[in-house]
RNA sequence: GCCCAGAUAGCUCAGUCGGUAGAGCAGGGGACUGAAAAUCCCCGUGUCGAUGGUUCGAUUCCGUCUCUGGGCA
């Protein structure tokens, strides 16, 4: 961690510049930018995801990108033993890590310090459910679950399937419930200290999709929609995790030739769920609590030195 | 110029057999412990185009006007 005495993690919603602001930051302080990201693991899905270009990532050493193929399977676990093993990595050489991304699960799971077990057993248990969810729907699965479990399934809502399924899963391969099981995995805290940035928008959410607009407009003038056509003549289960990144699942009834289907009508929609998207993630931002703002209007350079004399000064971590 | 159809929420429209109105989308808020760019929950007052008339009461019925489509000349 060198000089510091927390790792900074850099996040916002997208297109909120917190890449730029990173790499500025990385610049000053000898760092290694490692990505928070649950797209960005995707070899070969660039433009979209908005990855660090080829200079950027000879500038600093990016980590947590291309780390996957599309359609392999990756999770929030995988995320923190890789993110884990990399600020090893960094702080044995001396180095220190930037955290940076606008994945709400990842950064939400780092700060506060989710230990996730190892248990394939759950896995099974969820797609047996999940048969029996397609065969007879969710009621008798949600009525299980308020018997073993009533607390989880006072905080989850029976439409929201995927969740009520997952909660009871975890309780017929362990034998603890969802509940016990989380209360369990936070016993030891954040495994680091940790101090969260997020460059500001909140009261001006009308610039950051003017801007969200605009960049998707430059995406598709850099070829967006061949990437679309790469990924999807990839032989990869369609509902992947990589499918569902916005950018490319837009471009489906343009590139299947469908009625209605046009590159405008893509352009339209990926903005939308873009904006749809930022949207979200400044719930998960205000959910947080603790986190720095930073300025917008000033450079990615000054942005970055905002954050390090607030790394300096500060001491105290965004536990 | 004539005929027809519209004019209702930011947009597309529904509706009120006359008692001041509601859907979808957009927009906003929220949840989030193994797909998370996913999944799910909550939020609807607006001169019902303008103006006269009938009526206890008109956004609704009738007249006139304005605008927008479409058709005929």
């Amino acid at each position: 961690m060198s000089e510091l005495n927390s790792i900074p993690i850099i996040t916002g919603p997208t297109a909120s510049g917190k890449s730029a602001s990173a790499l500025e930051l990385c610049k000053i302080i000898g760092g290694e930018l490692v990505s928070c990201d649950s797209m960005q693991i995707y070899r070969g899905l660039d433009i979209g995801t908005a990855k660090a270009t080829k200079e950027e990532q000879e500038q600093v050493p990016h980590h947590l990108i291309d780390i996957v193929e599309p359609g392999e399977n990756f999770s929030v676990r995988i995320f923190l033993e890789k993110c884990f093993e990399v600020i090893e990595d960094i702080s044995s050489r001396g180095k220190t890590p930037v955290l940076c991304g606008g994945t709400g699960q990842y950064i939400s799971a780092l700060r506060d310090g989710i230990n996730y077990a190892d248990d394939p057993a759950a896995d099974k248990f969820t797609e047996l459910l999940m048969r029996e969810y397609e065969e007879n729907g969710i009621i008798d699965i949600y009525k299980r679950l308020v018997e073993v479990d009533r607390e989880a399934a006072s905080k989850i809502h029976p439409n929201n399937t995927r969740r009520v399924i997952r909660a009871l899963a975890v309780y017929l391969a362990t034998g603890k419930t969802f509940t016990q099981r989380n209360l369990e995995s936070k016993k030891e805290g954040p495994r680091y200290p940790f101090t969260t940035f997020m460059i500001d928008y909140e009261d001006r959410r009308d610039i950051l999709y003017d801007r969200i607009n605009k960049r998707v407009d430059v995406m598709i003038e850099m070829g967006l929609l061949k990437e679309a056509q790469y990924l999807y003549s990839l032989p990869i289960d369609r509902k992947s995790t990589c499918c569902q990144a916005i950018g490319y699942k837009e471009f489906l009834p343009y590139i299947n030739n469908e009625p209605g289907g046009s590159i405008e009508r893509a352009s339209y929609e990926i903005k939308l769920n873009t904006r749809h998207y930022a949207k979200k993630q400044l719930t998960w931002f205000r959910y947080m609590k603790n986190i720095n703002l930073i300025n917008r209007d000033i450079s990615p350079i000054e942005q970055a030195g905002t954050i390090l004399d607030m790394l300096k000064t500060d001491k105290k971590s965004s536990m």
